[in-house]
DNA sequence: AGCACGCCGACT
DNA sequence: GTCGGCGTGCTC
């Protein structure tokens, strides 16, 4: 007996192939297998069995099954296909990003090499190590303290290296053994459970039961207590056999973070984020599969993967942008997580100090349950924002004289400032003064950035990089100095006005290399007086209990964008980088330069009401019929001249329904030119999503059909967050 | 995505 | 006379 199967390969191909299973094992959806194709062999996934066969086509057999159970169950298969017909994105390669890298291609191994575990010899002594290595010693402690051994990944998180462990490995002091049979938390001492306060026990018990699905909105403010609130949840739904899902954004997902969550919840918690091996990937990948009962603390892509019974899901810091994909399979972490709690009958909850609009209106309407937490833990209270209006003041370095005499008054007072400059339209040119030429860069519709360190001017949108001129290539004079602040220059200003306390710069930049931000947030821990400078990276996740002031260089970047979403996110921005200001004792100022301090979104701002704020915001986006009022979609097109992006999307126009549908454009993108390539949009909206999602498969499935000429590149953006 | 097929410019 | 550019088409 033959069945016909139907197989989706990792391809960018909206389309699947059907093969013979030959087997006498009958194939389920999920498994994965190995298929010919075209002249090579592929890695595959069984999407349907029992297909009825097409006609005309002589299929070609099934080569094998990579495992006899499927890679991905029922309910992955069936969130996945949802997400790849909502975000009109090939199935295969939907389904290919919830197998780890090692999976994806046709790798047989289906027990995975595993990690090397290394335990001290029964006999060891600290004495047989060097006085003078204090290293090894340490890690020698550290294995002794933890009996049955470690990884190696798990001794590298704690900061050692392989040459220690191979130091003490040559002494013969310790060993490489096998893993533990199992890490569950049943050998664990009895774990503690968060202390909380009296708002955030009110909170917790507004908190749904883990039965049935609900989807929650916590809205707490900085300060308040989130996280705890997450794990005092946890603790409390989750029984022994349960996963959990909680997703945070990049920047926030540290070692203390998951320690804390270890501390609370025991073993079970595993973390899964893009700095993850291909080895441990497999390994977290093989848990959640096997439905060990896991709390996995994760990036975007941790939504993706194939839990079997998840019981709760957890969205920190739910607005953050990070949670949506912005190339390729263009998904929002946190929505799929509302779909798939949905599906699991689970509770999902979203928090944030600054809610995004679309959950807002949907707590508005109902369909979210809102929690509000407005009070700090501990005797912690919000900050003070001033508006600090800059027209016609002198600057020196971007700061104006009154926040440079708050940053002294701060500094003399003993505690430390926090220095935020949002980049937004604010990076360093180099600029001759003669002509005013600014460098421009060949490939792209922008301007170089001046970097001082290695004097280059380089391209943030492409690779393009070049030395700086002394001379100007225009007109030959040479009068070219650097305009604008960047991180790098307001740092040499504020040293040289504050030579007594160390200015620290916390940029991509400077925390590129490894552990060198563990440093900085050590030191800055320490309490003494110091400066902060950064940008994007200080507004987020960090805890800085000492910083009692924080300066904005300049909140007007969103004031006047095109991007309908700007007022949205400065206002977040902003209110997030005030948050790190007074979460100690002491209460926290803000200082905001502006030159709009009479715009009205800004004086709203400084009265510190998000949910004041956020209701107008929706006002206006109710007014200009945009989301989440209405569904939106971005058709994308780049082609080597601007008429042909122009003109396809003009065919793709026409061939749209007129009727329930709004389209504007097509326009030239806002960055026109990107590496060489010429870029225009077309926009799509509609009061119902579901006309919306028909429309567009059908479009999909015209293009796909009716091949584009050569160098024309076509995507499609659902619930776009950006629309520059 | 790969990969093959196929038709036009500068090299041994 | 060939090597190789990437434009176009196909993969059950």
């Amino acid at each position: 007996m033959s069945q016909i199967v139907r197989v989706a390969l990792n391809r960018p191909i909206r389309r699947l192939f059907d093969y013979i299973a030959t087997d006498e094992v009958p194939l389920q959806a999920g498994q994965r297998v190995q298929v010919p194709f075209g002249r090579y062999r592929a890695t595959g996934l069984v999407v349907e069995t029992n297909v009825v066969p097409p006609e005309g086509i002589d299929l070609k057999p099934v080569t094998s099954a990579l495992e006899d159970w499927p890679a991905l169950p029922e309910e992955t298969l069936e969130i996945l296909g949802w997400a790849s017909s909502y975000y009109q994105h090939p199935l295969g390669e939907c389904l290919f990003m919830a197998l780890p890298p090692a999976l994806r291609k046709g790798r047989t191994t289906d027990a995975p090499a595993a990690e090397q575990w290394w335990a001290p010899k029964p006999d060891a002594d600290c004495n047989q190590v060097p006085a003078n290595a204090h290293r090894q010693q340490q890690l020698l402690a550290l294995l002794q303290e933890s009996g049955h051994g470690l990884s190696w990944g798990q001794i590298k998180e704690k900061g050692f290296t392989r040459s220690q462990l191979n130091a003490l490995a040559q002494r013969a002091l310790v060993s490489a053994t096998e893993p533990p049979e199992s890490t569950a938390t049943s050998d664990q001492q009895p774990l503690a459970t968060p202390a909380l306060t009296t708002a955030q026990m009110e909170a917790a018990r507004a908190l749904p039961a883990r039965h049935g699905f609900s989807a929650s909105l916590l809205y707490g403010i900085t300060g308040s207590g989130k996280t705890e609130l997450y794990l005092h949840y946890l603790h409390r739904e989750l029984d022994d056999s349960g996963q959990a899902l909680v997703l945070v954004p990049e920047i926030n997902l540290t070692p203390q973070t998951v320690a804390r969550f270890r501390s609370y919840l025991g073993d079970r918690v595993v973390v899964w984020h893009s700095a993850l091996n291909d080895r441990q990937r497999l390994d977290t990948w093989r848990r959640v599969r096997n439905g060990e009962p896991v709390i996995l603390i994760g990036t975007r892509s941790a939504v993706l993967l194939p839990f079997t019974n998840l019981q709760a899901i957890v969205v920190d810091e739910e607005h953050d942008s990070s949670y949506k994909q912005g190339e390729g399979f263009r998904y929002s972490a946190r929505d799929l997580a509302v779909f798939r709690a949905q599906r699991n009958r689970c509770p999902v909850i979203l928090g944030s100090a600054t809610p995004s609009l679309e959950s807002l209106h949907n707590a508005a309407r109902g369909k979210y349950r809102q929690i509000n937490l407005t009070e700090r833990a501990g005797s912690a209270r919000p900050p003070a924002i001033q508006l600090l209006d800059i027209r016609s003041r002198p600057l020196t370095g971007g700061l104006s004289r009154p926040a440079t005499e708050a940053i002294r008054d701060t500094l003399a007072a003993g505690e430390q400032v926090l220095v935020y400059i949002n980049r937004r339209g604010f990076a360093p040119v180099l600029m001759c003064f003669d002509c005013g030429h600014i460098a421009e860069c060949p490939n792209c519709d922008t301007r170089l950035t001046y970097h001082r360190r290695d004097r280059a001017l380089r391209c943030h949108h492409c690779d393009y990089q070049q030395p700086a001129f002394h001379r100007c290539p225009k007109c030959g004079g040479e009068a070219c100095e650097p305009v604008g602040q960047g991180t790098e220059q307001t740092e040499a200003i504020l040293a040289e006005s504050f030579p007594e306390v160390p200015v620290i710069r916390i940029d991509r930049d400077s925390t590129q290399r490894k552990g060198s931000i563990q440093n900085i947030l050590d030191r800055v821990n320490s309490g003494e007086p110091c400066v902060l400078v950064g940008t994007q990276m200080v507004a987020k996740g960090h805890d800085f209990p000492n910083v009692t002031l924080v300066v904005v260089i300049n909140a007007d970047g969103g004031l006047f964008s095109v991007d309908f979403r700007a007022p949205e996110q400065m206002v977040q921005t902003l209110l997030q980088v005030s948050g790190r200001a007074g979460r100690g004792e002491k209460p926290g100022r803000v200082l905001i330069q502006t030159c709009h301090s009479d715009h009205p979104l800004l004086a709203r701002l400084a009265q510190g009401d998000y949910l004041a704020l956020a209701r107008q915001l929706l006002a206006e986006r109710e007014q200009g019929a945009l989301p989440p009022y209405r569904a939106m979609a971005i058709v994308r097109a780049e082609a080597p001249t601007m008429e042909a992006a122009l003109a396809f999307l003009e065919q793709v126009r026409t061939a749209l329904p007129e009727r329930p549908l709004d389209i504007w454009g097509p326009l030239p993108a806002a960055l026109a030119r990107k590496a060489g390539r010429h870029r225009a949009q077309l926009v799509l909206q509609s009061e119902s999503r579901g006309h919306l999602n028909r429309v567009l498969t059908q479009l999909c499935q015209h293009l796909e059909q009716h091949r584009q000429p050569g160098n024309l590149r076509w995507v499609v953006d659902v619930d776009p967050l950006e629309t520059g």
